[in-house]
RNA sequence: GGGCCCGUAGCUUAGUUUGGCUGGAGCACCCGGCUGAUAACCGGGAGGUCGAGCGUUCAAAUCGCUCCGGGCCCA
């Protein structure tokens, strides 16, 4: 059977036993195992990414439950807010801007948002049901309902009673298009490398003596648009500048280490620091645009200014620009923007009037050249922030924006981060640390329609007025809150409320609220905490585990964090996975403009989904790891593979000598049973604790090696035992043992393959997915005890390396497996060892080197013994292995080798022929003398073996290939023919 | 420009925290063998400057520094 069909069949004995529903009420009062489903939004197809990081999730919570754990919660969640949502909406009317959605009417917008949130939702249902990924999807918690919401704005009041929610004008990442400021997180999202102009312009010096040559500051930058909104210059005091006379006459000051970089060819009048340049007046580019305040046009110091790049002369815009910005508010420039808020050009700069700033570049370098004030015209390739949703260029931009003081918090937020168990370790002091040191303020409000209004409202009266719940509304409108009210824009605007205090109506700042506050605040929104589930949610208790994708350093792992800790006082996660970015086969980043995207459910129906989550399991999960098909294969779907067919072995072997498993733990006699008891407790006790400490890669990788073992060693080497005919003590044990193993195998396996475990755990009690059967995922994680056997395994393994060795004996001795040698003599096991393996060591080596005759020496017996060289291969007594093999066969022995030879290829021919396993034949057979008379010698063994019940010898060798005819001529020297005549269906 | 991570055989990886035997597997490859559970298995072979260099040390894949390559993030 195929992991894929395997995997079907399980998926429908999960549905029929309604399986995962149940999952749901385990352990009721057991501790709780707290958890939160980052949610996805439903409005973007599910990838690869999502399949590690939930394979990772779904692991931990399926062992957690296992180990007695109560989960808290199992709820899934969808993130439903937001500007891709909002663009989504946009896109599908070929709308431009935000004036389309006034002309449309935000209420039909909004609902137009609600519905595309669940695009799709059915996909993701689907990977997740494919996946095995227990959520409860029938109960989740959305971002966008109105229970949702009101905790949020619980949450928001709360931070503006601790004075941690502020408006203030900052200069913000701003995306024109959609209308909107950015966070930092988003804008990580957006860079782009970009060919951008460089401009390089001479201002003419104001204060310079008439009469001399004309002198100017030569100001670079890469954003001629900003040009307009010029109120200063900058310079750094303490680099040196020169005043250098050009060819052309002018004078021209710069920072000496730009000199090169603009290859001049002229003479340096003078040199001078930064400082003494301060102070002087210029002629800005767009002279009489911008008021001229006393404090403008003038050049000042800023520390911010380099000489890596440009002239070292910095042109300052207030309004665009974070260092611009600054300098403004110290020096008091005040603020020129001349963009709408589309970031179009407004009609206070002739000839771009309406123009889209980024289209005003080339209009307005036009413009300057004209003037005579243009330099240098160049392009430059640099990374430039663009909108991660719209993909329009951002602009920085000085805005009124509503804040949370997370700068405040920077020592708490760092705190807190320190006792968090991060996977992978660097996290912590590395990316997210880092992050968490610059300590920036999370800039909050959207000026959008789809999302959590911001729910403050200003008084005429000057003060504010912000509301925590839904009472506290009605109480401020008068009357109770229409029936089914929405708190979505525009709704949450047409309820009318007056001021407590001063009794005046109240008007609501418009905006909503980044996305990210929503999600954040899953962990006590999704229960309407503080409303309801008051003992559901517990504020004082961080989350237990979350699992996401590296790309939430800055979304989701940084919002749930600032939220636990202004509002709780605690870290928001006590253990987190970071998986890494998933790439391609050959090493390359996955994405769509790539077009190397596979879809996730694609990959799971083809390969199936328990492969995709061992592969996961067994690669590198926390860095960036390639998936893909050919991963796939050669990790997940080998291990099953091997799984499923070790199970299969069982089953129908069990199935044909009616072996009922019984419900105690085994007890063996024999020693290879008794190893792999030994091996398998060791197991347990690896993955166990590998599993509690969030190592699902040792975990997967130990179930890996014992797999190995039990399907390339124990198995092979417990062939025997299960085709003896009779059912006596050794074969029951044997049994017994191979299925207490793979129950226990199952169980280790359940929460990391759980098709594959499922299957297996029934193929092991033959329950075999019936109606009402036990599911191994409604039990408790397996224990197993007094197995342990060191000295057996070591005993063991020792043996192992003698039959490698011995192999490597009959190599050199030239003589194949297949003829039996008479003797092999091993010089130094020592006495402990033969004693662990108790007497099946002896038949175990001759058999695995098909030998007549074991002999133990000590090794003094051994080196006195002769060992002629015509009769022997040794190997050297100065390691810590004496082996002796004979090299030399009698007749016997090769008439019984030839006649292997004979039973091979008569099942050869039955494997060929594709004959079943308990079919009996008869065949027509021609061989030479010496075949003929070892067949004759062992006539009733080859026959039983090989299920013939006719044989009948051909006279003559069959010169020609005939249908049906196989022929060998070098059967040990000799010709070998056969031809099978009749089937009959046999019993066993 | 800054930060973080990664680099072990063609590929997937163990070992790196805490320095200690000839760096261990698996896949693929070559030779040979075995085989009615298996796309299985067994023996052998080939394949490693442990990214490079310098340093610390009796001893470095492991610790330090510098560099190279790749990835991600920030500016």
């Amino acid at each position: 059977m195929t992991i894929t069909a395997v995997e079907r069949r399980v998926s429908e004995y999960w549905d029929r036993e309604r399986v995962a529903a149940r999952t749901l009420e385990l352990n009721p009062n057991g501790p709780a195992f707290r958890f939160t489903e980052g949610p996805p939004t439903a409005n973007g197809r599910p990838h690869l990414g999502h399949l590690v990081a939930r394979s990772l999730k779904d692991g931990v919570l399926r062992h957690r439950r296992m180990r007695g754990y109560r989960l808290v919660s199992a709820m899934a969640g969808w993130d439903c807010h937001g500007l891709p949502v909002e663009v989504e909406v946009e896109k599908s009317h070929g709308w431009k801007s935000k004036k389309n959605i006034l002309d449309y009417g935000v209420d039909k917008f909004i609902q137009e948002c609600r519905a595309s949130v669940f695009t799709y939702e059915a996909t993701w249902r689907d990977m997740s049901r494919r996946m095995g990924y227990w959520l409860d999807y029938d109960h989740p918690y959305f971002t966008m309902d109105r229970s949702y919401v009101e905790s949020v704005w619980w949450s928001l009041k709360q931070l503006h009673d601790r004075g941690l929610l502020e408006k203030g004008r900052y200069v913000v990442p701003y995306c024109p298009r959609c209308e909107t400021p950015e966070a930092a997180h988003e804008v990580a999202q957006g860079y782009r490398d970009v060919t951008d102009p460089s401009v390089t312009l001479k201002l003419k010096v104001r204060d310079h003596p008439h009469g001399s040559p004309p002198r100017f500051f030569l100001v670079w930058t890469t954003t001629p648009w900003t040009l307009p909104a010029n109120l200063a210059l900058a310079v750094n005091p303490e680099m040196d500048y020169v005043v250098f006379r050009g060819e052309d006459g002018d004078e021209y000051i710069l920072a000496e280490a730009a000199v090169p970089r603009y290859a001049l060819a002229g003479t340096v009048l003078s040199r001078l620091k930064g400082r003494e340049l301060v102070g002087l007046h210029y002629v800005p580019p767009f002279p009489g645009l911008a008021p001229a305040e006393p404090e403008r046009f003038q050049v000042y110091p800023g520390a911010f200014v380099s000489s890596e790049d440009g002239t070292g002369v910095v042109h300052v815009a207030p309004s665009f620009g974070v260092d611009d910005y600054n300098l403004g508010s110290e020096f008091h420039l005040g603020f020129f923007d001349p963009l709408d808020s589309s970031g179009r050009f407004t009609d206070v700069v002739p000839g771009v009037k309406g123009l889209n700033f980024k289209a005003a570049d080339a209009v307005l370098a036009e413009r300057l050249k004209e003037e005579g004030i243009l330099w240098r015209e160049e392009k430059i390739t640099h990374t430039y922030p663009f909108c991660w949703r719209c993909k329009h260029p951002l602009i920085y931009r000085a805005l009124e924006t509503w804040f949370i003081r997370t700068k405040k918090a920077r020592d708490r937020l760092i705190a807190n981060n320190a006792t968090v168990n991060w996977f992978p370790a660097h996290m912590r002091e590395g990316r997210f640390g880092n992050f968490l040191e610059e300590g920036k303020d999370w800039a909050l409000s959207r000026n959008r329609y789809w999302g959590t209004p911001l729910p403050i409202w200003n008084c005429p009266e000057d003060h504010l007025v912000v509301v925590g719940s839904f009472a506290e509304l009605a109480e401020l409108h008068g009357s109770p809150l229409p029936e089914g009210f929405d708190p979505h824009k525009p709704f949450v605007d047409e309820v009318t409320l007056s001021c407590p205090r001063h009794g005046k109506p109240l008007t609501r700042e418009p905006y909503v609220i980044d996305c990210w506050y929503d999600s954040g605040s899953a962990p006590f929104a999704q229960y309407h905490y503080p409303f309801e589930n008051p003992t559901r949610f517990d504020p004082s208790a961080p989350l237990d585990f979350i699992a996401e994708g590296l790309d939430q350093t800055r979304g989701w792992f940084y919002s749930l964090l600032v939220l636990g800790t202004l509002l709780f006082d605690r870290p928001a996660y006590r253990s987190v996975i970071v998986n890494g970015l998933v790439m391609d086969d050959s090493g390359q980043k996955m994405s769509k403009s790539l077009g190397n995207v596979s879809d996730p459910v694609e990959l799971m129906q083809k390969m199936g989904a328990d492969s995709a989550r061992l592969a996961t399991y067994l690669g590198p999960y926390t860095e960036p790891m390639r998936f893909s098909e050919t991963t796939v294969r050669l990790s997940g779907v080998r291990l099953l593979t091997t799984l499923l067919n070790v199970g299969e072995f069982y089953r129908s072997n069990r199935a044909a000598d009616g072996f009922v498993p019984g419900t105690e733990a085994p007890r063996p006699a024999d020693a290879l049973d008794r190893w792999l008891l030994s091996r398998l407790e060791g197991l347990v006790e690896r993955v166990g604790r590998s599993m509690d400490l969030l190592d699902l890669h040792t975990a997967a990788a130990e179930i890996g090696t014992f797999t190995e073992e039990l399907s390339a060693w124990y198995l092979r080497r417990s062939r025997p035992r299960f085709w003896k005919e009779t059912m006596d003590a050794e074969k029951r044990e044997a049994y017994a043992t191979l299925a207490y193993a793979l129950e226990t195998l199952a169980g280790l396996l359940a929460p990391l393959a759980p098709h594959a475990a499922e299957h297996l755990f029934h193929v092991a009690r033959g329950t075999d997915l019936r109606e009402g059967t036990e599911s191994v995922h409604l039990r408790h994680w397996p224990e197993v005890s007094g197995y342990r056997n060191p000295p057996l395994e070591e005993a063991m393994s020792r043996v192992r390396v003698l039959v490698e060795t011995g192999r490597n004996l009959r190599m050199q001795a030239g003589v194949k497996s297949r003829i039996p040698l008479p003797e092999l003599v091993v010089g130094n096991v020592p006495a402990a060892d033969l004693a662990a393996l108790g007497a099946s060591f002896e038949p175990l080596l001759a058999e695995e080197l098909n030998v007549k005759k074991l002999t133990l020496l000590s090794p003094e017996e051994f080196a006195v013994r002769p060992f002629p060289e015509a009769e022997w291969v040794l190997r050297s007594t100065e390691t810590k292995l004496s082996l002796a093999l004979s090299r030399t066969p009698n007749r016997d022995l090769l008439l019984e080798g030839l006649s292997r030879e004979i039973v091979r290829r008569i099942q050869l021919t039955r494997k060929e022929e594709r004959l079943e396993y308990l079919h009996h034949v008869a065949i027509e057979l021609f061989l030479d003398p010496t075949l003929k008379e070892a067949m004759e010698l062992h006539r009733e063994r080859i026959l039983k073996e090989c299920q013939v019940s006719g044989l009948n010898y051909l006279e003559a060798w069959p010169a020609e290939p005939s249908p049906g005819v196989h022929r060998w001529d070098d059967v040990g020297g000799e010709r070998m023919a056969l031809r099978i005549t009749g089937v009959e269906t046999g019993a066993h």
